[in-house]
DNA sequence: CACTTGACCTGTCCGC
DNA sequence: TGCGGACAGGTCAAGT
């Protein structure tokens, strides 16, 4: 699911909501969802408190005082779902959010506070995790060390964009959109929107990209990636924010999964094809190879 | 090395 | 309705 904008909408939630609190207790019923806690728990996690919530990319890390912090992906289903404490207002509550149904059958993880508050880690299809690393640590990991720049951040400019973008000059435009490795945080939503608004085909390989293509490209990326941070990220299926809301960004897409729809600037079908083995959605006439 | 293709999982939707 | 197959916001390990 989560792409930058829902990580980040995530990680706002948490960072007002989990800071200060300590931990009592933890479960975990899936072992690949929390794969290297053992012994660790009792020492790094009970009485521990929340320090600070951070994001990288579409990795959350929650800082404890034990100065551990636990690593999260929510990959495709992941959600974090905070339950501030025993305000359980059932399934036909107004306020429309999950708080107060979990834990259900795709809970994983269930984080437990001194004060009867809970934070819950639902992940439908398993692929997320939950790890436990020495926050000093963090820094030299595999990911942090190969991820690419943050593109809502300053520095990021378009000239930066065009030099990252160049480490995959032989594959598609939105393989190297996609790749972690590239620039942080872009997945299938994002791509496929920055490209319509650039009026790039995703299948143009990287190299026959001019730079004033890049340069609406660089434009796109970060106007789109703003937009669904302040709509609250997208949510398709499963994705929910800490308060087990939906964001509202797909009522402000332009071609992901409109295929069958018009093109919001040219009235042409939009078509769905598949690019670096992902659904793709293009307007046909205002994205040509 | 650069790049592409399965595999990891569960659930839903679509055609027969 | 039932059943099979394709597909879903992401990344890896393995393949070419």
């Amino acid at each position: 699911m989560p792409e930058l904008p829902e990580v980040e909408t995530v990680r706002v939630g948490l960072a007002r909501l989990l800071p200060g609190r300590v931990i009592s207790e933890v479960s975990h019923d899936w072992p690949k969802s929390f794969p290297n806690v053992q012994a660790d728990v009792d020492t790094f996690l009970l009485k521990a408190s929340v320090t600070d919530v951070r994001r990288r990319a579409k990795v959350l890390f929650i800082d404890l005082s034990s100065k551990y912090s636990l690593v999260i992906h929510l990959k495709m289903t992941g959600q974090l779902v905070f339950d501030s404490a025993n305000e359980h207002f059932g399934a036909g509550h107004p306020n429309q959010s999950l708080i107060g149904q979990l834990p259900d059958k795709s809970t994983r993880v269930i984080l437990e506070f001194e004060d009867g508050s809970t934070l819950f880690f639902n992940d439908q299809r398993k692929f997320g995790w939950v790890k436990l690393l020495p926050t000093v640590e963090i820094p030299n990991i595999d990911f942090m060390r190969k991820v690419g720049p943050e593109p809502l951040l300053a520095d990021f400019t378009w000239q930066v964009m065009r030099d990252r973008l160049q480490r995959r000059k032989n594959t598609s435009i939105k393989a190297a959109l996609l790749d972690q490795t590239v620039i942080a945080g872009v997945g299938n939503i994002y791509a496929d929107e920055s490209l319509w608004g650039a009026k790039i085909h995703p299948a143009t390989l990287v190299r026959s990209v001019s730079d004033a293509k890049i340069k609406l490209l660089h434009r796109a990326l970060v106007d789109v990636l703003a937009l669904a941070i302040e709509k609250g990220g997208s949510s398709n299926h499963t994705y929910v924010n800490a308060e087990g809301k939906k964001g509202s960004y797909m009522n402000f897409a332009n071609v992901f999964r409109r295929d069958g729809q018009t093109c919001p600037r040219c009235g042409t079908t939009i078509i769905k094809l598949k690019v670096a083995g992902r659904g793709t959605h293009i307007c046909p006439k205002d994205q040509t190879l």
